[in-house]
DNA sequence: TATGAATGAGCCTTCATTCAT
DNA sequence: GATGAATGAAGGCTCATTCAT
């Protein structure tokens, strides 16, 4: 296949992603602060020291899986609204996609959702030019929707945005809360509407 | 012998509101985690030994800290809501009463809005109970306006419920976050009337 | 007696003593690198943690250490020298007083001739100029010498003083380094001798 | 077979010396315990792993770098003194050599007055042999010294061996830690005259 | 009750050394 | 021989908690 041989100048090209999978992993079982950094290295199959050739320290390994994360998941967002033209179906696109990739994911779920709300080391530090490029997202969307008529025209954005993130988060927080007893994705449908109603135009 | 006297058998009933107190404003500078409990007891003026005579462990501090003022704050709001009479209308009075509580209390707000968000501690723990107290006040208020046909007939209730929280603590975290540059105050009335047109029968 | 109560507002005032003299064993045993700071708090009979209510880190101990030594030792030649009038008897006990100092005391002798020597840490450091104090001691003694015409005139006083500090301090780090297998203090005479005769008016 | 060419089963003859030489210069610059063996390969060019070649542990460096320095150093010190028929002028060429190759070695100076104190480690361990073959030709100098009739016969010979040695190192000492803000060979001439003042028969 | 000195378990990080390539 | 990624033991320091006063 590819990518098999690595070169003996070259750190493993792998190792990054393998000990922020299994700081995932670690961290969604017992927390950031109650885990080991030994835990993640035993959880990675690597020594403790090893991870220091990667990561600066603990926290670094935190904040670039948020980031990392972060960014993809932002980015999946942009590909997958670019492919619908009408605007309300892109916020419906945005809730469905939220739930969907979290309720795939439920170690990373209950790292986003649980451990990452420590707003000193992430929303405030390193991590909040990700944060506001999913607001950014969703807000041009938001701004669409006014410009073709299908969004009210004096809707504040910014609160609006808030709005709808702050939905969706406190919906999928109360799933990994409750230890996932439902079907997040189920979810979507009504957030989606109730808020699309509460900005839409008319009545919509 | 009860009442207001103190008897040598009764520890001092004001410390741990004062300890508490002092945990709020210690957790506000630099976090959960980032506080000793010296810093506490320095800032109540005690010694630290004291705080353990009245809290089993840090954990407790924040733990208590959360429950009452929590309690606190539902107390508020069914005390408040209880003069209104329109269903909708106590949706703005929570929204309003949510905003100016916090916006009121700088330090506060910012822990409950920042530091409380580990959830293996808090929502996940001892104090659940008091969180869905919170919730439970909200969702009898949209099942009044239900049966008063203000709200439709159809909406799921739960899902409404977290929308408006989830809603109203993000505003409340952004403002947080962004270091309470504006009025928090101010973003009561568009959430309120987005929501409820959200979930309000026909168009509202 | 006096000092035998120690109030319960104050730290124990012979604690950072304590922990010195037992730092001083601890280091003469296995030198400064090789002794944990749990092997000084064992030998003090405290906690290791204790360690850190009196001295910052490990370091702090031992630049502590060479300080009080030093300043204690300056003194001591002071004080024993001010009871000569002649210039050259206050050389000759100034060599005594060195070398019975070290003598007398095996395990300082060792932490001092053999641990205190990384010149980044000491000479170099905070240390310097307790040092130089005593160098300080030396000149102006040498100085007194060549104003009562016992030394000759045109002696440079800095490189003589150097090579007499030089010349007792080889002395003694040559009679640690030999296990003490004989009495340093029969050295001082003839160390005082030859070193005054090499910088003595005419043959002196 | 041996000879020039270098067989495969033959270290690379000159790796060693290499390895000492970025040694000298990175001990100089940060200190012993404060260098990393990887300071040490990067500054030779090389691959840490490849240090452990040519050289068993850390230590093996450092001791192996004394002990080739001072071997050189007795040689010249032997060579150039043989040239001398008079004993004292070869105290004073001792005296000027050893000056001068500091002089001419900033970095060696820094390491060996500085860095290489760590008694336990040298003078006391597998370099003592090389120190005293030092000793032994000054001392043997002196011996001379006393047959020619220049130097007092009752001078306590090992005495003032280590006296002369203690006052070089100590004015080379202090050149060091003083940054080398002067000229050490200029020393060179009042320290013989001192010292050869002391041990000279008559007034010399 | 109140104190605060003392405790000591716990953990992140470093770095000399190894070894598969 | 040469490489440098990987190893993992080791230890300085912190801080929640205890307890003698």
């Amino acid at each position: 296949m590819n990518g098999g041989s690595v070169s003996k100048f070259m750190r493993d090209p792998d190792k990054p992603q393998q000990i922020i999978d299994a700081a995932i992993r670690v961290f969604a079982r017992g927390g950031y602060y109650n885990s080991r950094v030994s835990d993640i290295a035993r959880e990675a199959g690597i020594a403790s020291g090893t991870i220091y050739l990667y990561f600066k320290t603990k926290d670094e390994i935190l904040v670039t899986l948020f980031r990392e994360k972060m960014a993809e998941w932002v980015a999946l967002v942009r590909r997958e609204i670019a492919a619908e033209r009408d605007p309300l179906a892109k916020i419906r696109k945005i809730v469905a996609l939220h739930f969907k990739v979290l309720e795939e994911s439920p170690d990373l779920a209950e790292v986003v959702q649980v451990e990452l709300r420590q707003g000193h080391k992430f929303f405030r530090g390193a991590s909040a030019h990700e944060v506001s490029a999913y607001f950014d997202v969703i807000q041009s969307v938001l701004e669409e929707g006014v410009a073709a008529g299908r969004i009210r025209r004096d809707l504040p954005l910014k609160v609006a945005t808030k709005m709808l993130f702050g939905a969706m988060d406190q919906l999928a927080t109360s799933w990994v809360l409750g230890k996932r007893g439902y079907r997040l994705t189920e979810a979507a449908e009504p957030v989606a509407t109730i808020f699309l109603q509460g900005v839409g135009a008319h009545g919509v």
